[in-house]
DNA sequence: CATTTATTCAACCTTGGGGTTGAATATTTT
DNA sequence: AAAATATTCAACCCCAAGGTTGAATAAATG
């Protein structure tokens, strides 16, 4: 089987890495800036900057220009890609459809 | 906050690499010896190797000694904490419910 | 026993990725 | 206008990762 999905490769290596996982972990809080962003990373500025440029390219984050500084927020889309592709070991692995039940009944009590 | 899962790294890294992607791809179809996974991939038979060993430390990949040759067999639990980490973004992400909803569908389908 | 077959190990090369520092750019503030 | 702030760019360093080849190990086969 060919690789056919373009943008797997491209999310995947971002989200490889420790430091990537973690600016998006606290982008979920709500959109902060580049700086904020770097802050409680134990790196210089631009190193952050470099990983926030990964997941820009990614398109896992995306940026918006408020004056000097840059906004910067979760994309969350690219990881469909990455779910499509989990998707196809699910029969191979036995607790995930359990998993699946139980998260779909607790957004359907939520609905109802 | 903090990188809590030991094995999603390992496991992400392991999955980073398209090589590595298309191995437990073929492991899908059933067992395969080293010799049978090295042989479509345009690389040395070491190569394939390597690769195959990174898998092996990931736990991805089960190996049975079988006279001179290994049997690999594909195994996916390690992917769960993958999938935890992904449900962690599934409120951003609005496609996923309903990927849940017919993946559940199917399922139950085939058990009635 | 000698040879072939299957696989790994060891040594090496090259590339890319993560990190740094310092200058460049753009915007706000005084 | 000058200075401070936010961010990126460019050049560099280092190391791990992907790849190679050739020898080593282990089991099957003649």
């Amino acid at each position: 089987m060919v690789e056919h999905q373009a943008g797997l490769d491209t999310v995947l290596k971002a989200v490889a890495d420790p430091v990537r996982r973690q600016l998006l972990a606290e982008l979920r809080e709500g959109p902060k800036t580049v700086g904020e962003l770097a802050e409680p990373l134990n790196m210089s500025f631009a190193g952050a900057s470099k990983h926030i440029g990964v997941l820009v390219r990614a398109r896992l984050i995306q940026q918006e220009k408020r004056g000097r500084e840059r906004l910067c927020s979760l994309s969350a889309a690219p990881l469909r890609p990455l779910q499509d592709w989990l998707d196809t070991y699910a029969v191979f692995w036995s607790d995930r459809l359990d998993a699946l039940a139980s998260a779909l009944q607790e957004e359907n009590r939520g609905k109802q």
